[in-house]
DNA sequence: CAGATACTAAACCACTTGCTTAAGTGATTT
DNA sequence: AAATCACTTAAGCAAGTGGTTTAGTATCTG
C-alpha cells in the first residue's frame, strides 16, 4: 500500500510508449506468446522483450513459461488503478467547477443590479 | 486526428512523474502561478519549469502570462483523452471475458449433466 | 542426436532526461 | 532610479533509456 506513487510512475511510464501500448492492445484481445507480441513491432526480439519487462514490472502484464513458450496476459486490475487516478482528478475538477458555478450564482443575486465589475 | 499516437505518448509520459502529477493534482483545485506549483517540489525553479513545459507540450496544462506572473490551469479535455484509451481497453477486455463466459456456458449445456470439473 | 525454435542474458552505444548553477529579462515595489 | 520579484534562458553533466548485436539455454521436431 505504501508506494502507490511508484506504482503509478511505472504504470504511466509503461503506457507512454507505442510499442508497449500495442502489446497491451493485443493482450486485451486475449493471451499471447512473446513471439506474437514482438512480430508486428519494428525492432529486434530482445528489444521487444525489454518492453515486455517494463510492462511486467509495472504490473500491467503477467506471464508464465510453459515449455519454451512464454504466454503473456493482461493484468486488468492495474489498468483500473490508473483509471481511478484519472477519474479522481476529473471528479475533483468538475466538483470545483460546480462550486464556482454556485458561487457565481450567489454573487449574481447578492446586491441589486449594482455593476461592480471592471 | 493524425498523431493521436504521439499525443498519448506525451500525455502518459507527462503523468509518469510524481512532480508532474503533483502539479496536476494542485491544478485540479484551481489555477495557480508557477511559483505555487514549484514551491512544494524538492528541486530548483528552473527544474520545475521544465516539468511544467512537459505538461504543456502534452496539452495537459495551459498557461498565460500577465505582468510577471504566469498563471497555469488544467486542460481537462486531455485527461479525458487518456481516460478514454484506458476505458476502451477495459471494455474490450471485459467484453472478451463475457464472450468466454458465454462459450463456457455453451459447452456446459452441450452434453447432459456430465460433471467434467476437477 | 542434429537442427530449428523461442526465448534469455550480456555487452555496448547513441541519445535523451532531469537535474544543476549562473546569468538575463521585464514587471512591480520602495 | 534602485531593488526585488517572478520567471526565463543557457550551458553543462550524471544517469537512464532504447535500441543494437552476439552468444547461450532449454525445448521441440525429424
Amino acid at each position: 500500500m505504501l508506494n502507490q506513487q511508484t506504482d503509478l510512475d511505472q504504470m504511466f511510464h509503461a503506457l507512454a510508449d507505442p510499442a508497449r501500448r500495442a502489446m497491451v492492445e493485443r493482450l486485451t484481445k486475449g493471451p499471447a506468446p512473446v513471439m506474437e507480441l514482438a512480430r508486428p513491432l519494428p525492432m529486434s526480439l530482445p528489444a521487444a522483450m525489454q518492453h515486455l519487462g517494463v510492462l511486467e514490472a509495472a504490473g500491467l502484464v503477467r506471464s508464465e513459461k510453459v515449455g519454451r513458450v512464454r504466454t503473456c496476459a493482461i493484468e486488468s486490475q492495474a489498468l483500473r488503478r490508473i483509471e481511478q487516478w484519472i477519474t479522481a482528478r476529473r471528479a475533483e475538477w468538475e466538483e470545483r467547477l460546480d462550486r464556482l458555478d454556485e458561487y457565481l450564482k450567489t454573487i449574481d443575486s447578492e446586491g441589486d443590479g449594482n455593476d461592480s465589475g471592471a
